[in-house]
DNA sequence: CTTTCTTGTGAAATCGTTTTCTCAAAGTTC
DNA sequence: GAACTTTGAGAAAACGATTTCACAAGAAAG
């Protein structure tokens, strides 16, 4: 028994119903040969002939088996993404944008999760080599010295996003943590704030959120303010997390006027702990956060907050992907503009 | 010139550094067959022989390539995905589990986002075939025909999530949408409400959105109501949606006393424009949400709401999946329970 | 001491493409 | 009109694994 059958309008079809490029060029009448030259855009091939190639692929649906395609032409057009989680709007706006370019430009995304852990996040670069990615998609520039090596062995580009830093990288997307706290504590200042506290990320294994802190403690020494009287608080981007932080904050004393979250989802459990403990906010207390979540517009009152344009970062990762590295000159890196957004979060200090 | 450079020790190299199959047989002294078996546990293979391929594989770092063995052996240990976009917490949760699932069962996601348009799911779906994929997994049981059929014909498995309904599926994990509907009828007729309107999700296309308002309008009438009395919106899943809507059934007269919104993100704008207009909620209007994500607990007052266990949809479907199709028998479902979350938005109607 | 199973091994076919090689036909140039 | 290009197309090699097939050598059975 034969493992093909042979229908009735004389093409061949393997088993599983999958039409292969043999069954174009046979309904087209050509070899293989020219088939796979029309699909590929190769324009040595006689009009009528492309044409009824092209009429053959599409009658019969046909789509190339990128395995073949992959092993032959040493070109998986496949990219891997390694992100903290997808539990996170702020990420899953880039993934969003990058799957989305990335289909357009013909090529496929192959996502893992490292739950914000170098060690795993390594580990998740070794299973993505072996898919045979061509590049890696990969959040900030704080990454064991293993993976960045591994990679660069293993040839395959490494991008670095949410981060202006290329370091051990190829290419970085995104944009100056450090000034956007540096921004921020302009803004405080600005508005008189004295006593002033910070409810950061974690900061072991996250530059973005480590770059924010110190940027926001730079900007306040440099107003005048001393950065030992600052008082920081790290946890990981969870709204109770939030609450639990604003608590310890209100606790002390005396209290800051005024709080710099580094993520609105902190932002918004600190705002949770005033509503609901009768300090008035901007009144009593201002809050900022950062990323610029739909959150941040439905929290009453709404958050004054750091504006990161995710989806576009993920989006001009993707093009910086089609691009083969010869194309670009060296490391390249693309800065993105954060924006301070103000909302009803904030207000002067209160007399 | 070779495209191959021969080394001291014997063994050749690609150009690229990249090891290959041959590269370790001929370390370990046997044939790439040999060294084929050992490397996939076939145990018909000399202890010796077995211990020095693998000494040879592990020394030189070898990293099978997966395309060639796809190829080959036919079997991509690849799923797909396509989801309407991974920007909603309610699916970027669902393949959050996925993802870390299929990764702890040595299988790799490739994910695709159809924007809520079925004839683009139909190209992803063609796409990720091409891809190798093994498996598919949609969200919902509505989808083009051809989709369906295509899928099935080239031996993809297709798992169903968010619903209960495999149709033309092979398995499905999920949560009876209708009666998701009927619950949050009954509850509000309890709560002694006769005037009650729905913003609803778009539902062509989106047989969860249909079903739950199906299921709803049910429900109301089964406790003597009639549908036609109840007033429907639909619209897409956006905050600002949620706030125009609410602002259209705030102007019928008479007013509805409660309102079921398809998501919580309707159900956040409607509450937005509420809090914005003077209209107390829960004491003039009741609003009720669906999926029970982060920005129920935040906005003010906090949503009564259905729960959804989307991460754990994920995870499940990762399960099903890795079981071997005949494993398991003929179709399979699995449902998982919703439960209505009761918070502040909702109260007695009004006198 | 044959004959018949095992068992382990290598040679070679195979998966579905792309790409190189080869060559015939049709233009050019002188 | 002879000697070159150019152009278009097919045959066949290659990509790197897995898997079938064939076959030695050794073990077991008679």
């Amino acid at each position: 028994m034969s493992s093909e059958e042979t229908s009735s309008d004389g093409s061949t079809r393997s088993p599983a119903g999958v039409v292969r490029l043999r069954d174009v060029a046979l309904r087209a009448g050509c070899s293989v040969a020219t088939a796979s030259r029309v699909l590929n855009g190769n324009n040595k091939v006689g009009k009528a002939e492309r044409e009824r190639v092209l009429a053959a692929a599409t009658q019969l649906g046909y789509v190339p088996n990128s395995s073949a395609r992959a092993l032959r032409s040493q070109s998986t057009r496949l990219v891997g993404a390694i992100i903290p989680t997808l539990d996170h709007a702020i990420y899953a706006k880039m993934v969003d944008g990058l799957q989305e370019q990335l289909s357009a430009l013909g090529m496929s995304l192959i996502i893992n999760t490292s739950e914000y852990d170098l060690e795993r996040e390594k580990t998740q670069a070794r299973i993505l080599v072996g898919r045979g990615v061509e590049s890696i998609v990969l959040v900030g520039t704080e990454h064991d010295p293993d993976t960045t090596r591994y990679l660069r062995d293993a040839g395959v580009r490494q991008i670095y996003t949410y981060t202006c830093v290329v370091d051990g990288g190829d290419a970085a997307v995104g944009f100056d943590n450090s000034a956007a706290g540096r921004m921020i504590a302009n803004y405080l200042r600005d508005l008189n704030h004295e006593r002033i506290a910070m409810i950061a990320g974690v900061t072991k294994g996250n530059d973005r959120a480590r770059l924010r802190r110190d940027g926001f403690l730079e900007g306040l020494e440099a107003s005048g303010l001393s950065a030992q009287d600052v008082f920081v608080i790290e946890a990981p981007y969870k709204i109770e997390n939030g609450i639990h932080a604003m608590q310890s904050l209100m606790q002390t004393y005396p209290r800051p006027t005024a709080v710099f979250c580094g993520s609105d989802i902190l932002a918004a459990g600190a705002v949770k702990y005033c509503n609901s403990h009768g300090i008035r906010i901007p009144d009593d207390v201002s809050i900022v956060g950062f990323d610029d979540l739909e959150i941040a517009e439905l929290v009453d009152p709404s958050l004054t907050t750091v504006h990161v344009p995710a989806k576009q970062m993920g989006e001009h990762a993707a093009r910086m992907l089609s691009k083969t590295p010869s194309e670009k000159s060296g490391h390249d890196v693309h800065e993105l503009q954060t924006r301070l957004i103000v909302r009803e979060s904030t207000g002067p200090a209160p007399a």
